[in-house]
DNA sequence: TTGTACGCGTTATCAA
DNA sequence: TTGATAACGCGTACAA
């Protein structure tokens, strides 16, 4: 029981059941023609020996991994975690392997992955990370290895992409509120936190310069504890406020803080945050949201990956429009 | 820019800079020794022809792959991804890649991922899958592929494993209850919910039976509607009641089912969440929960793992326990 | 210090 | 319908 088997080989399997390699791997392959007879015969014997081709053989001869890698900078975020499985459930469904590949958030240990995924073979890459830009990625096309790169918008001839639309509708919240609502609206700049909130909070600015309104960009932390204690320091002499947050964690701060301010949501505080999980709808108030189905996103970026793969993507952009979902921390 | 490259091999590296296959080699894997000269010629060549070794033909050479397989049911549970986190973290450390293998909460995925990952050639394993017992993880074993189970408690000559401790915990907090507190407490059994919810679930019953106390089993969904709807109900005549969830999504439930329904928390209503996330701090009230550090989790598998393929590590177990994180929801 | 030649486990192209 | 045999790209004794 406890002897190591070796692996067992190809050639132990043809020798075995007397026929030659060519034989097997047919049978292996169900290609080219192999007598039933000498199918079956085959067929048992590789049960027997407990016989496993090697994926890595195999690669080697067919110039197929059937691995696609993932770039992101870490699987902490709910909405790349639920991109992860889109991405893992058709990957399964369609017979691949997702190698991960995480960056810590410096270029340097980025573009060390993008050395380390050419090293691995993968037949395929999809990209979700800030760190890398459209020329980054020419590395891939160099060694034709096809590439989705998500929340980004560049094309090539091995690369499509996933942008997120978030700016019309973040225009169309902002502008509501100038007419319906009654508060100056404040954009929490969190450091380094990516190019989707940059892209937010510029357009932010943009609308607000465009109707010629005042607004606040309030720098924040994206941590629940300082940005709670942050804003109850600023509750003591702000008491009306459009607060728009990163995601719900943030969110929550505000709200919370509000509350223990004695001010009420959405009457006197409004928040909008911009990425939701399903907490949004847990918390109370529960919070407005920019949606996005990040599963469908990595479902959507891996059957792109494989028509690219196979040379049938006629499409090389998806945008994905974010819808609004209109939760208790706003009126509107 | 839009020709694609055919891969560089050592060859056309060792060709152009006049030297045996040998030679390059020897470069990339600063083994053997080379002159200062010709190896600077050679990494001059390697740089300009912007060679990268096929990690495919390494691992077959050599019979490494550097790869670790990560068998897990999905990586949309917040504790998964911490623990990916940690197992990420430490394999850039040193070096290894993940490959992800999720299984669908069905043990014939299970058994089929099995397959897999033997396919691949990982160079270990770890597991964090309920579908998944000891006598199926054999199998690695006949290919002296080394394990790490998580959750569990099986060993062997190339097994290790890390498994929770919550028991201990539990009867600590229940005992107590019975002691100081003032309510019957209730159990939300949900169904499938894999072996760390059953363990729990059964040690709950057994510290009760053996003080000779009365409790209660409620069948739940792993919803947070469903539940809250049931609760609302429930809360229609059951006034004072202590409520053990899975998972913070669920006491949530429980709790703003309570509030709304004008019991107060937690002198009417206690909730215990086996499972906390960070939303577990910012929910109001908060929410007591049985806490462990799933990216340590993750590191110290990833650590074991190592060791384990070098044949060095000793304790072929190690446990993680549990630790009661008292927030607002429980008087003690 | 360097080069030769074989092995790693398959697939695939020929003949037979 | 089958069987040799040459790739695939690299590591590594062994020889030089």
């Amino acid at each position: 029981m406890d002897n190591l088997k070796e692996r067992v080989t190809i050639y132990e399997v043809a020798k075995s059941s007397g026929v030659s390699l060519a034989t097997v791997s047919r049978v292996i392959n169900n290609s080219g023609t192999v007598k039933e007879d000498t199918k079956n015969k085959v067929l048992a014997v590789i049960k027997k020996l407990g016989y496993k081709p090697s994926g890595l053989a195999q690669a080697l001869a067919t110039n197929k991994t059937t691995n696609i890698g993932v770039i992101i900078p870490s699987a902490n975020y709910v909405y790349i975690s639920n991109m992860l499985n889109g991405i893992t459930e058709v990957c399964k469904d369609k017979g691949f392997t997702v190698s991960l590949y995480t960056t810590s958030h410096s270029r340097e240990d980025a573009l060390n992955c993008l050395e380390r995924v050419i090293k691995s073979h993968v037949d395929g890459v999809i990209v979700f990370d800030d760190e890398l830009n459209g020329e980054d990625l020419e590395v891939f096309n160099n060694y034709a290895v096809p590439v989705i790169d998500v929340n980004n918008s560049i094309t090539a001839s091995k690369i499509g992409c996933i942008p997120f639309g978030y700016e019309h509708l973040i225009k169309k919240i902002i502008e509501d509120n100038f007419t319906k609502g009654d508060k100056k609206m404040t954009f929490l700049h969190v450091h380094n936190a990516g190019r989707l909130l940059s892209r937010v909070e510029n357009q932010f600015i943009k609308v607000h310069m465009h109707n010629d309104r005042e607004y606040n960009i309030v720098n924040c932390d994206d941590s629940y504890q300082r940005t709670y204690q942050d804003f109850l320091e600023r509750f003591k002499y702000v008491r009306k406020e459009y607060v728009i947050a990163y995601r719900d964690s943030i969110a929550a701060a505000v709200l919370n803080a509000a509350t223990d301010s004695g001010l009420s949501v959405p009457e006197d505080i409004e928040v909008l945050s911009i990425i939701g999980t399903k907490y949004s709808s847990i918390l109370r108030p529960s919070i407005s949201n920019l949606h996005i189905d990040f599963q469908d996103v990595g479902k959507r970026a891996m059957y792109m990956l494989i028509d690219l793969i196979n040379g049938t993507l006629i499409e090389k952009e998806y945008k994905f429009e974010s819808v609004y979902v209109k939760k208790n921390s706003t009126k509107y």
